[in-house]
RNA sequence: GGGUAGGUUCCGGAGCGGUCAAACGGGGCAGACUGUAAAUCUGCUGGCUCACGCCUUCGCUGGUUCGAAUCCAGCCCUGCCCA
């Protein structure tokens, strides 16, 4: 493959590359490409907003180039602060190894083993002696740090902004010191970290890195990034029931920015857009899990909430022989929250909200008395809500 | 270190001795509508009973008072200004 070749597949998607013409200058090289792409360790899962840099990612992989992931266990103990209006929550050192454990084997849902270095910072950070750390930070000005808008405008704002945290973008550059970094994959949210990177190995006598800035992808709520801590995220472990119902919920306006992001294409302006959502929906589920999976998840989704069949739907079960006898109707839905469903609800809630709304059914028929007693059957389907449902066994 | 403004329920933010479980907005949840959605509308949003009422909560610890989120003292934490 010619480099303009390359160069256009490597660009598209992209919302920024810095530059351009470095690239092409690299690719010209002829070697594989040192292609960086970092991520912390913060949470258990890898979400669909990690997958837009894996992903192109594992594109520089399929052109012959060299994949480096880092795991951040050392810089997930600060905190990135980018796009950040707080301090984050500091992780303990056993919470960051075990979700490092997860992130790589879900990192490999889309990367190609084989070709993939994996490194973590903590292997370089923690040896390092205050001294170095000394060396590094006078490198790197504070107006400089103080231009991100990250920091100027909890600043503005009158809020705390701790010391560490500036600390953040400095450790991100090192990191493409250490591992010879010819590109570096990032989020927009990402360019000034990325930048001090290039600054970094420029002083350490390195040609600097690339700069490939993806789009950010908005979480469920349409609003704010994906992001475990907003709660807006569609994991890659997600079953495929869920990840399918959670991409149903989509509006068709973040539809069309999901069909951009994650599939590399729009979709069909003639379509229904609930076909077109379901479509889409089913290609994720199929991507993370199987094509089979996916089909099948796609036609219970139809079951329950287009026909809106639960009878013939697929639903978690409940053992009848595990039950209480006797139970009134908020202690029974109570009891399926917190064992099925793992919400723990309080009786206020269950009676306010669900029973009296008319949101619990037995078998379609509303049971919207909360002290009456329920008997159940096997073969009973026991509806809480309408994403709650159980089959009584 | 000095001065000053603050720390309220998931978040923002009112309250400034009783009528406060605490306005209002956001978020969340449930229902109606619909293409499961979005938008819109309705309701709920500390716990137990749900009827009265009771219990826990307004940075922490004590105190004043019949009674405190509201007053006082000490402590912890944060912003801003000064050094």
């Amino acid at each position: 493959m010619t480099t303009a070749e390359q160069l256009q597949l490597l660009t598209a998607g992209t919302t920024r590359v810095i530059s351009a013409g470095e690239l092409a200058d690299r690719l010209d090289a002829g070697r594989p490409l040192r292609v960086k792409l970092g991520v912390d360790p913060t949470a258990p899962d890898i979400h669909l907003g990690h997958t837009v840099a894996l992903e192109k990612l594992r594109q520089f992989q399929q052109l012959g180039h060299q994949a480096v992931l880092i795991i951040g266990d050392f810089t997930a103990t600060v905190g990135d602060p980018s796009g950040r209006s707080a301090t984050r929550p500091p992780l303990t050192r056993d919470e960051v190894l075990a979700n490092a454990e997860t992130y790589t084997t879900q990192a490999f849902k889309v990367l190609e083993r084989g070709r993939t270095e994996v490194v973590f910072n903590g292997d370089w950070f923690r040896r390092m002696s205050y001294e170095e750390v000394l060396r590094l930070n006078s490198q790197v000005t504070l107006q400089q740090m103080l231009q991100r808008e990250d920091f100027h405008t909890r600043i503005d704002a009158a809020q705390e902004v701790r010391l560490h945290e500036i600390q953040y973008p400095i450790m991100q550059g090192w990191d493409s010191v250490e591992v010879r970094a010819d590109v570096e994959i990032g989020g927009t949210d990402q360019l000034f970290n990325i930048l001090v990177g290039r600054d970094l190995q420029k002083a350490h006598g390195q040609p600097p890195q690339v700069a490939v800035l993806m789009p950010l992808l908005e979480g469920l709520d349409g609003v704010r990034k994906m992001s475990k801590s907003y709660g807006n995220y569609v994991a890659v472990s997600d079953p495929p029931a869920e990840m399918f119902g959670k991409l149903m919920s989509l509006s068709d306006e973040l539809m069309d920015r999901y069909y951009q992001l994650l599939l590399g294409a729009g979709r069909d302006p003639a379509g229904h857009p609930m076909e077109a959502k379901k479509d889409l929906a089913e290609r994720l589920t199929a991507r993370y899990h199987d094509p089979a999976a996916a089909a099948a998840a796609r036609a219970d989704w139809d079951t329950r909430f287009s026909r809106r069949d639960l009878a013939a739907a697929e639903l978690p079960e409940l053992a009848l022989t595990e039950l209480p006898a006797g139970l009134t109707v908020v202690a029974l839905a109570a009891h399926v929250f917190a064992t099925v469903f793992g919400l723990p609800k309080s009786n206020g809630e269950i009676r306010r909200q669900f029973v009296t709304a008319g949101a619990v059914q037995l078998n379609g028929a509303r049971l919207d008395d909360p002290n009456a007693t329920v008997t159940l059957r096997p073969g009973d389907v026991l509806r809480l809500s309408k994403k709650h449902a159980v089959r009584v066994r």
